[in-house]
DNA sequence: TTTCTTTATCGTATATTTACGATATACGTT
DNA sequence: AACGTATATCGTAAATATACGATAAAGAAA
């Protein structure tokens, strides 16, 4: 299979990323409990999860590389937490999707 | 492998499956080619997209399914536009989400 | 130094997505 | 009726995503 990504703007590539990392119920948890707890390590995300502790990592890899949130390492353990200024443009990206696509109020 | 999504709840699926309609290049194209067009046929779309007929067929269906889209047959042809119902919820969802999850302005 | 705790990565299996060409369907046109 | 046009679906191949257990790595605690 040829992959044909590059054929696409840039701009409908990043909307493109920013949804796919979004697109899996855990990592929406993921997010919502990284937002209830200031400080939070990956063991506390795990216990929120219904998922194996290797599953949960590679859920929180995905959301890293999209921006949405990073990790700070803390001696053995390490601080999630979500990256504003990412999330800042990625609000702004889907709020200009919806008003130039959405023809209703 | 199993499938761990009913262990998830049905705000958390609602808002992964929409993002996942959007997660494509292609998807978010076509999009605005509706919404540039108000009427369009499936012919119009996939002389704008990079991708044979059949795989803008497929995404029309993905979009379709997720609701984002309508498409009703004229004759031989068929017209899609956006279904501005819907598009307001998830309009609203993900507003809502950068709202929660979000600590900026 | 050995052990424990925490987390990422590796290996692997299965599922889903992406992409295409070929074919089927459905309707208009000749 | 036969042909042409528009579109969806089928079959298939390759890529990517999801999930887990096992292992590795890195630092804290004993």
């Amino acid at each position: 299979m040829i992959q044909k990504r590059e054929k696409f703007n840039e701009d409908e590539r990043k909307l493109a990323d920013i949804a796919k990392a979004l697109s899996h119920p855990a990592r929406i948890r993921i997010l919502r409990i990284l937002n209830n707890m200031n400080i939070c390590m990956t063991g506390d995300i795990v216990n929120q999860l219904p998922l194996a502790q290797s599953t949960v990592s590679q859920h929180l890899s995905e959301l890293k590389k999209s921006g949405l949130i990073h990790g700070e390492i803390e001696g053995p353990k390490v601080c999630y937490c979500i990256n504003n200024e990412t999330m800042q443009k990625a609000k702004n990206i889907f709020t200009q999707l919806f008003n130039d696509v959405c023809d209703c109020k």
